[in-house]
DNA sequence: CCTCACCTACCTGTAGATCGGTAGGTGACG
DNA sequence: CGTCACCTACCGATCTACAGGTAGGTGAGG
């Protein structure tokens, strides 16, 4: 089974990608360093991905799987279960750090993550209309769309990671999202 | 007047700098391109600033000179002027791009701008509980209070930059974030 | 004439990538 | 069943390109 061993390789290459990426960005990341990670030369690296670029856009395609394979859109979150995924990262630091030094990377002019990003998010604020409409129907607290909230969804659990990451004794990133989630609720109105 | 030149090179060095960062982060920039932008050599550059860390500090000085003389920790903002704020920065690409790129890098381990953001958005966090509490007491939406709220408050000013900056035409960031706050104002209920 | 503002020349390190190999396996065929 | 062609999975050496930083100037102005 040389085809089993082979891609077994490759995604102990992704791992030791989404390792170092977290620890370094994409820039600052190296070939060296990933195989090194693995146990192989940076050029027998290279006989799996043959350009930085290459393994990269396999990073990302491997979020992409893992994402869908979450159901994501297949069939949607619910609420409650973007509340559970909140709760996932805040167990899985290094996932969160990749995928935030990512994002920030990929807002500088040419950069290779740059198109997924924005095809991503794209995808990922229709999803959260989906899953606001199915919650609340067409009208949410304040007079907004699911159209209109699903952009503030998205930016707080990207806002929140930030935070987390850089002092996570100071945020509480699942307790803060419900916080969120109950003030789309509208519960309790005012003082 | 040789001290005014030389501060003048320096404020347009930090221009320059800005600039670079925003097109290719803090570990991509290169003061070598920095230099060409203001005229000089990069050995010239590093007359000025003597190591290239030395040069992201002055920028993230500068940056905090802007935001204190805004008048953000003297007396507080207050939420209408958040949202002009939101406004301006809608007009400012440029400088929205250089501090999401530095603050995606500044994740990763070791970053030299991360102790700066993880002081900062203490700072921020108190900074809108103040003016959270300003405007709405003790007692938020959701039974929320200032504290708790804070951190929303940045997440969205944070995401949002990013969907934006990643797709100009897709997201409405000033609208965004005044819906955000009628969110945070519970106007209209439910229904 | 001395200091500030720069430049030329240069060093060292490192990164991504290519080239040319080698060792081990697999499959076809006489 | 053996051997020859060929493939996979690598490694060592090496190339090219910068990058950041140092050393030692030069020239203009005060």
């Amino acid at each position: 089974m040389v085809r089993a061993r082979s891609e077994e390789r490759r995604a102990d290459i992704l791992r030791a990608a989404l390792e170092v990426i977290a620890e370094r960005g994409y820039r600052g990341a190296t070939l060296g360093s990933v195989a090194e990670r693995v146990g192989l030369t940076q050029q027998g690296l290279l006989h799996y991905y043959p350009t930085k670029e290459a393994l990269l856009v396999a990073v990302l395609e491997e979020r992409d799987r893992w994402d869908t394979s979450g159901g994501r859109d297949r069939e949607g979150w619910r609420l409650d279960l973007l509340e559970s995924l909140v709760e996932y990262n805040a167990m899985r630091a290094g996932i969160v750090q990749t995928f935030s030094a990512l994002l920030g990377e990929s807002v500088t002019d040419g950069h290779p993550a740059r198109e997924f990003f924005t095809e991503r998010y794209a995808q990922v604020r229709a999803n959260m209309a989906d899953v606001l409409r199915l919650e609340f129907g067409e009208r949410l607290p304040g007079g907004l769309t699911p159209e209109r909230a699903a952009p503030l969804l998205t930016a707080v659990m990207d806002g929140l990671q930030y935070q987390w990451l850089l002092d996570p004794a100071a945020v509480d990133m699942p307790g803060a999202f419900r916080d969120f989630l109950r003030l789309l609720h509208g519960s309790g109105g005012r003082g």
